[in-house]
DNA sequence: AGGTTGACTGGGG
DNA sequence: TCCCCAGCCAACC
């Protein structure tokens, strides 16, 4: 959709108590560029990150609409799972993209976050 | 200004 | 473990 626009728009708002004078969006795609190749983090750690849990849905959103140079694939939901809507037919794309990292996925297309979930944010 | 929508979560059954 | 459901909150009608 519209990025950079509503990236830009989202700049003045405010979230929570999180002030982001940097720009909401900006700030979840320069914590997700750090996310390492063979990793994967969760939207809630995104949004704990940001210092604000309940942003995870709108992490989500922000995702929809990311520059090409943030690795958005290696975002999953909670549960280890692939939410992205942006399978076409039955392949999905994200999965064959983590599985070329090294990724694996379990029975029920899960990730062991035990596994290959990454922490670099935590303080 | 008010209602609807989610690439989400955590808790309860 | 799985499913359902109530919160959540910015974006988008």
């Amino acid at each position: 959709m519209k990025w950079p626009e509503a990236a830009m728009r989202a700049s003045n708002g405010q979230v929570g108590q999180v002030r982001n004078g940097a720009g909401l969006f900006e700030r979840v795609y320069a914590l997700v560029r750090q996310v390492p190749s063979g990793r994967v983090v969760t939207y809630g750690q995104v949004a704990a990150a940001l210092g604000n849990r309940r942003l995870a849905r709108q992490v989500g959103w922000a995702m929809r609409t990311c520059p090409d140079d943030v690795p958005w694939h290696r975002v999953v939901n909670g549960a280890g799972q692939l939410s992205t809507r942006a399978e076409v037919g039955s392949f999905n794309p994200q999965r064959a993209w983590l599985e070329e990292e090294g990724v694996e996925f379990g029975v029920g297309g899960r990730i062991d976050l035990r596994v290959c979930g990454w922490n670099g944010w935590q303080e």
